[in-house]
RNA sequence: GCCCCCAUCGUCUAGUGGUCCAGGACGCCGCCCUUUCAAGGCGGUAGCACGGGUUCGAACCCCGUUGGGGGCACCA
């Protein structure tokens, strides 16, 4: 196929309308809710989002007509998109003199929070957003609350959730870590509309299998004068840096930029290959950022940087736009590190747009840092940074999900516990916060607990049987008999949970014949002559009882020890918990016995009345 | 060093010029309930970084300072 083919059929096909007049107000059947935080008039920025409002039949006409327009455009008008600020963007009155300054941050997110909000109709729209990991060892938290803001946002929206998987580095790349993504995504309840294993009409979505993609995009990039080839060593670039007197941390010089073809002919004589740059524009980069407002890089900030390395190979600052353009990406949530180095993508859509490639330009938001224990960015060596250890300690998905969704979102004033389909419904990017956040594990396990509780008994069962059973205390599937225990249990247990995995210490003695009784419960409850004599009174009355069920055990044993031995139930029912559970925690005693039956209690009182002889024990008086 | 981002209780946040001597949650403390531990209920602790400006009025708008963070590869 030509290669050429094959790009066409690549290319995003969707309307582009951000050239036309805005809309003053709200267009007819969007949720009033949306326009609530309005207040200015939208921007009529060069930056503005291409196709939120798809929606808007009256306006649809005007899209395919703009977009053709957009290709025949010079080179210098797709540089230029990105380089006129709009003076007046989302004012509502020309700016007096006094206000001719930049905006700062309270302003400029009102102001595009307004225009968020009247574009974005809840339903079926053009939204496409992605995540985009690259499959290099463990899963960080940060990185899924990228993709959950990603795939709230474009469920939000009623538009796409696209998965790619970036594997562009094979040295570090690994299939394995490739499956633990798609598994992580999944157990998460993230779903995605196109991508690995579910396909879509914008594949592959494995950037290991698109390279030919790349190497078009480059040689049109090169043809069009968007791109050039660049011969200096970074050697070579120190050296002129210093020799001007300046920083060589300023990097690149632009140096090679109008290198004669004699000039290459003579480095390629020399045995240099050329790395492929991007030609910077020489105006300003400002973009209204989705959660930041306005932000702007000076002309002149960013050198021309690497597209495709000397051996051939794309780089990631290349490949990641190309595709997001090739796959008709509109809104772009990723985190703040990944700020810096928007302009150059800017330049590359300006380039991209220009040859044809991308349709335009996508809305830019970058959601804050995740920290953790200080201030600094969450470190992926940090073993807290590691989904894995959530899920493997049994966290819930819902509770997990529920707690990074709060890592700078917020529901509503006074809820933080919610469903991810309760998310979807209120998401809104424009209202995420642009603190960092720092990754709290206490809050993290009481909304975890939280959601513990509410969950239903069949639901429960289901997701701490895995644990149990590995902890070798039930099969899985469960036997008739662990079911109905564990049914039983359940609603009491859940509500003295935080995670999964306590279930084995918290249920355990209910599934094994012999309890191991932890010793420190042991030394507190089991030690000494009030001790035993709590145990005798308890083995005596149990062994006569008629009706072995919850209440009666409970009249019985209030009876033979609170009323028999006028001890302080503290002091009453203690022994006979540690007895039975091995632990001074448990579920509530008295179901806890009727589920283990008569045999089994008898045989740990006695057993735990062997063990008050070994210890003298505190005096009770 | 350069560029950029950020600034409300310990932490995450609500707040969009008056309804805020700032609301919620987690944590922490106390009380109630109670057969342990929890859960639950009630109450408490604690914050607008600083300085100017605009305004009748500023947590909120503007400027600056300070502080924190991120990024500056032929990694992703």
């Amino acid at each position: 196929m030509d290669p050429r083919e094959g790009l066409r059929l690549l290319l995003p096909d969707r309307p582009l309308d951000r050239d036309r007049p805005r809309r003053a107000g709200p267009g007819p059947g969007r949720p009033r809710g949306l326009l609530r935080r309005r207040r200015r008039g939208p921007p009529a920025g060069p930056h503005e989002p291409a196709d939120l409002r798809r929606a808007d039949a009256d306006l649809l006409h005007l899209a395919g007509h703009d977009a053709a327009a957009r290709r025949r455009r010079p080179h210098r008008y797709a540089v230029r998109r990105g380089a006129h600020p709009p003076r007046t963007a989302g004012r509502g009155h020309d700016p007096g003199p006094g206000d001719a300054g930049q905006q700062r941050r309270g302003s400029r997110r009102r102001l595009h929070r307004g225009w968020r909000a009247m574009s974005a109709p809840t339903g079926s729209s053009g939204v496409r957003t992605r995540f985009c990991p690259s499959p290099t060892g463990l899963v960080h938290v940060g990185l899924i609350r990228t993709a959950l803001f990603n795939w709230a946002h474009a469920r939000h929206a009623g538009g796409t959730f696209v998965f790619r998987i970036e594997d562009t580095d094979a040295a570090r790349d690994s299939e394995e870590s490739y499956r633990h993504l798609l598994d992580s995504l999944r157990w998460l309840g993230l779903d995605w509309d196109e991508g690995p294993e579910v396909g879509g009409p914008h594949g592959p979505y494995r950037q290991s299998e698109r390279h030919d993609l790349y190497r078009e995009v480059a040689a049109k990039l090169l043809a069009a004068g968007h791109a050039y080839e660049s011969f200096s060593t970074s050697e070579e670039v120190d050296a002129r840096r210093r020799a001007a007197g300046q920083d060589p941390k300023l990097g690149y010089d632009n140096h090679d930029r109008f290198l004669t073809e004699a000039q290459k002919a003579g480095f390629r004589a020399e045995g240099r290959t050329p790395v492929l740059r991007l030609r910077m524009p020489d105006e300003d980069l400002v973009w209204t950022d989705l959660v930041r407002g306005e932000v702007r890089f000076a002309a002149g900030a960013v050198p021309d940087f690497v597209l495709v390395r000397g051996n051939g190979a794309p780089l990631y600052p290349f490949v990641n736009p190309v595709d997001d353009a090739l796959m008709g990406i509109t809104d772009v949530l990723r985190g703040e590190d990944l700020l810096p180095s928007t302009p150059r993508q800017l330049a590359l859509y300006a380039a991209l747009t220009d040859i044809g490639v991308a349709a335009g330009t996508p809305r830019f938001g970058h959601l804050p840092l995740v920290t953790g224990e200080g201030t600094k960015k969450l470190s992926k060596r940090d073993p807290t940074s590691n989904l894995d250890v959530y899920r493997e300690r049994g966290f819930l998905p819902e509770g997990l999900v529920n707690y990074l969704a709060l890592l700078g979102w917020s529901i509503a004033e006074d809820r933080d516990v919610f469903s991810l389909a309760e998310m979807v419904e209120a998401f809104d990017v424009t209202r995420v916060s642009a603190n960092p956040a720092r990754f709290d594990l206490k809050k993290a396990e009481a909304i975890n607990a939280t959601h513990l509780r509410a969950l239903p008994v069949d639901q429960f069962v289901a997701a701490v049987t895995p644990f149990l059973a590995g902890a070798g205390l039930v099969g899985d599937p469960l036997t008739p008999e662990q079911d109905r225990v564990l049914r039983a249990i359940a609603p009491m247990a859940q509500e003295r949970m935080i995670v999964l995995s306590e279930a084995v210490g918290l249920l355990g003695f209910l599934f094994v014949e012999k309890v191991d009784v932890d010793p420190a419960a042991a030394q507190k409850q089991l030690a000494g002559p009030a001790a035993a004599e709590v145990l005798d009174a308890a083995t005596a009355t149990l062994s006569e009882l008629a009706d072995w069920s919850t209440a009666a055990i409970e009249e019985a044993l209030k009876t033979a020890l609170v009323d028999g031995l006028g001890r302080k139930p503290r002091q009453a029912f203690g022994p006979v918990r540690v007895a039975i559970s091995g632990r001074t925690v448990s579920p509530p005693l008295y179901e806890s016995l009727e589920l283990l039956g008569r045999e089994r209690t008898l045989a740990r009182l006695t057993a735990a009345r062997a063990m008050t002889e070994d210890a003298p024990g505190p005096s009770v008086g």
